[in-house]
DNA sequence: ATACTAAACGGACTACGGTCCGGTTTCTAT
DNA sequence: ATAGAAACCGGACCGTAGTCCGTTTAGTAT
């Protein structure tokens, strides 16, 4: 349970932290690398602990003591995408990032949201289960915080409770699921959810 | 993995079925009647499928038999006051039940469904945990129906796919975390709920 | 009553996520 | 070069969900 992933995923020398040794970076480049691979090869929701330790010719301790867990070893391999699609809803041009209307821009965040989704769905799957509270990832916080801020703009009462409504309408599972299992297209999705943003923000 | 649960919970003669044998009947009861011990006690995260076959004197192997997995045996647990609420909204008085617009009758549903969960959450919880997809829950396919067919009738383009996002909205790990982890009050709830269905379903 | 059969039983077994801790390695100070 | 301490390592170990299969037992036909 209680575990804190010591320098996460500091890369190089960040500023007072005391240098990470030597072993302990080779043997998470080692892991990253293997876990890649066997995502690759086998789909994330085959991925096992022992089976990664043991392709990364490492204990399994250290795995663990890398990730913290399961889920935050999915985390860390999704990391460059999910920065990725930040930047682009709060640095990117509109109507995705700032310049266009709350409006458009939640629904094209939405379908952007989406479209990530499906790319990277049995990650964000696995990142999100086994979680206590799958709003713990600290990326879905962010998303949260960024319609809250959309939806207060555009003059929601309770925009906080409002955002978390939106945030599980657009659960990973749900999205994967419906196209995956229940067939829905990802296009009927962004329509839908454009239906949704536009209903609910229309001026009264 | 592949499992059917024989007769689910066949209570008397049913038709056809070649008439449960009496130690399976006998068993069946000795596991519930534990089963609500162990989470009157201990609460429904705490339980476990070793600890109720030992306290019911009975074998893991008829535990699993019976109810499939641990998510159903939680789902047998809450037939009974599921069945109640979907009593409510299928045939109850207005405005859950039929006899109210569309729009009232999704608000009535969504404040009740938050008040249910937030007294069976654990056990709902368990029951949607573990499960491949949450939507494999019988009453989660019901209500999905329902909030669908009242969508229709509100001039919803998609309605299937927007009852799923509402679906989500009320998932129980949200409703629960959101009162008990995040210190959400079940009124700012239902009032965000209510104004999410009132603009959603405004006449243009 | 007896014999037969299909269903039910039980508990040993597997797989997997996660924890623990004694031993080892790297870095730093001298 | 040496010593000491902190960080790291590995793999044995634990708890839990779920499976398997040889054995027992309830119903049925004679």
């Amino acid at each position: 349970m209680s575990f804190i992933p010591l320098q996460p995923d500091a890369p190089l020398g960040t500023p007072g932290l005391p240098h990470e040794r030597s072993d302990a970076a080779r043997n998470r480049e080692r892991l990253l690398c293997a876990a890649r691979e066997l995502v690759d090869e086998f789909g994330a929701e085959a991925l096992t602990m022992d089976a990664l330790a043991c392709k990364a010719k490492v204990g399994k301790g250290t795995v663990f003591r890398r990730f913290g867990s399961r889920a935050g070893l999915m985390m860390t391999l999704l990391s460059d995408a999910e920065s990725e699609f930040q930047r682009g809803f709060m640095f990117g041009p509109p109507p995705l990032g700032p310049g266009a209307s709350p409006a458009d821009r939640l629904v094209a965040f939405g379908e952007g949201r989406i479209y990530f989704v499906l790319e990277n769905g049995e990650l964000l799957k696995a990142a999100g289960a086994a979680t206590r509270n799958r709003f713990d990832v600290p990326a879905t916080k962010l998303s949260h915080r960024h319609m809250e801020v959309l939806l207060r703009e555009a003059g929601i009462a309770d925009p906080w409770v409002m955002a978390m409504s939106l945030t599980y309408a657009l659960d990973p599972e749900r999205i994967v699921d419906d196209v995956r299992v229940r067939g829905i297209s990802p296009r009927r999705l962004t329509d839908s959810w454009r239906e949704l943003i536009t209903r609910l923000l229309k001026a009264s």
